[in-house]
DNA sequence: GATGAATGAGCCTTCATTCAT
DNA sequence: GATGAATGAAGGCTCATTCAT
């Protein structure tokens, strides 16, 4: 229906950089907190307070944005993986670091990390394609990092290294779920915790 | 319960528990394939050989059957970690077991399983409560284990109970993602590799 | 949706005439209070502590009920009217008596008034041919009644019958609105009254 | 008004004031004809020649056309009645002219009465509150002219004033569902012979 | 660049009625 | 007589997208 509620957001002028960041903020939003499939092309540009007709100025369509959101992500985060490999080398160090950097990624785009997690499978084609050639290049990184870490002796060899990359980035990626800015705990606490743990074990070592 | 008959149809007569389970697997199937939201009414019935009708015959609305089949893994799932704590003491073997029992509900649930991480915030109201509140006493079960590991000096005292709780459940949990039935390893195999990980540590002990 | 909530009604065994009456009250309520489109045979069924296959054994159809309704009503309505053309022939007596007789229908049959006058439109084809001729067939005994009156002297010659009678149907109909038995006017009072204004008017009159 | 464009169309370009217009005046026309729950917004957008989807553009809800064709009507019947009240004093004339004013609106707003009268119960909440307490108002103001008329000596003081108002109500709504347009009366002509019945009485005055 | 009117397809749900039991 | 499972048609409403302005 006609006349709905309008937040004006643009103050001055037309800012075309504002009003698609403007755009994407909001959808960003709204993906995270009611999923893709409920929310509308019109309940994105209302909260962006622009109306429709400016989303599709500058997106194709709903999934486009999907896209953009994921795309944000999954390239931040494969450089901050990508950069672990080239300044650590030591396995331990390594692996800490790797996890440190999930977490930070965590950290700063949580949102998009709720949304990749929730709503990636509704890309369609080739887009989807794209990002999941991405996902799969961070889970083999942890794969080949584990790998490297039992060839030179420094891991144990009894573990099936696929599936303990997956339990690591599991542990890791769980977090979205459940981490809060602000809390007792920085985001790299809880990488070294995890990084200790999963390092050391549980266990009190045996100091006999 | 793994199985279910996702395409019975009526044979003979009138079987309203067959139609009933007919449209749960089928709702189930769609579900976990296409999404809570992008599945309909329509879809469910259809993949049941039934018609809508027949639907709002068993089920108020689509939610109804969305609130089902989180009750059942749900209810599967708490009722074996109980099991687990009545039945294991010692903190290692108990948490062990408690791995290994979400592993099994990923094994025979892995549908529901995934269900649940992606659509149940879908549900509203009430029964979201209703369904938090079980899954909340499963990870309050999982850190007092971690809690009394730790009071018992079996666990090291210096990681914090609760994050590493989520750590684990987060690492379980993951595996839904995964893991496939008649793959190298079994569920249970996989919980004890996450268990040696997690107890022991990835790291060669050193003998000296 | 299966397993609604039932208000057992009958007591003792199979009643069919208990049934009947209970289904056409129910069905009687409804209409008046929601009127006939927004009543559903579940209700209907639902209110009489039935099954809507009760409901089916008695009715052919839905609009069956209605017009059973409406035969209930019109037909004890028509019958007082003309009793009345058989027992007073003075025409002010007379058309006090109709009224009165029209009051008293209101009084005794205040629900069936209602839908008749709501509801009545809705009955298809024969059904609804059938209805009107009985309810034109008042509307000419009032026009001929109003007649009689002025060919006998009595009434004005002034004012066309065909309007005249219309209106103390319309002021008399009108009752169904606002009449509530045990008010403090009963609907003979209140015919008597109708009366003496349609009769009498409502000037004082001027004895000079 | 009146004769309300009915089948407009879309004929040149963008006109939106006559898509709402056309989409009002087809929802009258089949309110009034089959009824508020027997006439869907399919039908509606049909007969003005418009989809579905431009009737949601201009309304919220199906309720909501009717909401908007009740407060027309009343709206304008309101008006009409005050302007009486502040032109005419003397309560034989101020009641002649207040059913003229009821009769007045039936002529130019048949439509509406009829669906006035028969859908209102279906406004829901506050909407039917709104509309309830102008017609109620509509009633305390004849009411009050009745009483106005006992007080200054001129009408009877042995007739219960409530009564009274609500059956000289009665009898001009009922027009409605008889009056037609281009008849040999005209509505003030009805209105002049009601007000005449009802202040000099159909009798023949005793000249002696 | 931006607006908002209009479309068209699809969705969840209701319901009168039929039919196997 | 009575039940309740199942159907099929329709209804109100939403929404991504297009297009005239």
């Amino acid at each position: 229906m006609v006349n709905r509620e309008v937040r004006p957001v643009r103050t001055r002028g037309y800012e075309p950089e504002r009003t698609y960041e403007a755009l994407l903020g909001s959808a960003l939003e709204l993906f995270r907190e009611k999923g893709y499939h409920a929310t509308s092309v019109q309940g994105i540009a209302d909260a962006a307070g622009l109306t429709k007709g400016a989303f599709y100025h500058h997106f194709a369509t709903k999934e486009d944005v999907l896209r953009v959101l994921h795309d944000e992500y999954v390239d931040h985060q494969l450089a901050a993986v990508r950069e672990v490999l080239a300044t650590h080398q030591h396995p331990a160090e390594q692996l800490r670091h790797l996890i440190r950097a999930i977490l930070a990624s965590v950290e700063t785009h949580q949102a998009n990390v709720t949304v990749f997690f929730q709503e990636r499978r509704f890309l369609s084609g080739e887009q989807f394609r794209a990002i999941k050639a991405k996902r799969d290049e961070l889970d083999s990184i942890f794969q080949s990092a584990v790998d490297r870490g039992v060839g030179a002796g420094v891991f144990r060899d009894d573990l099936n290294a696929r599936v303990v990359a997956l339990g690591i980035l599991g542990m890791c990626a769980w977090t979205y779920q459940w981490y809060q800015q602000g809390g007792s705990m920085t985001a790299a606490d809880v990488a070294d915790l995890y990084a200790d743990m999963v390092l050391d074990g549980l266990l009190v070592q045996d100091a006999s």
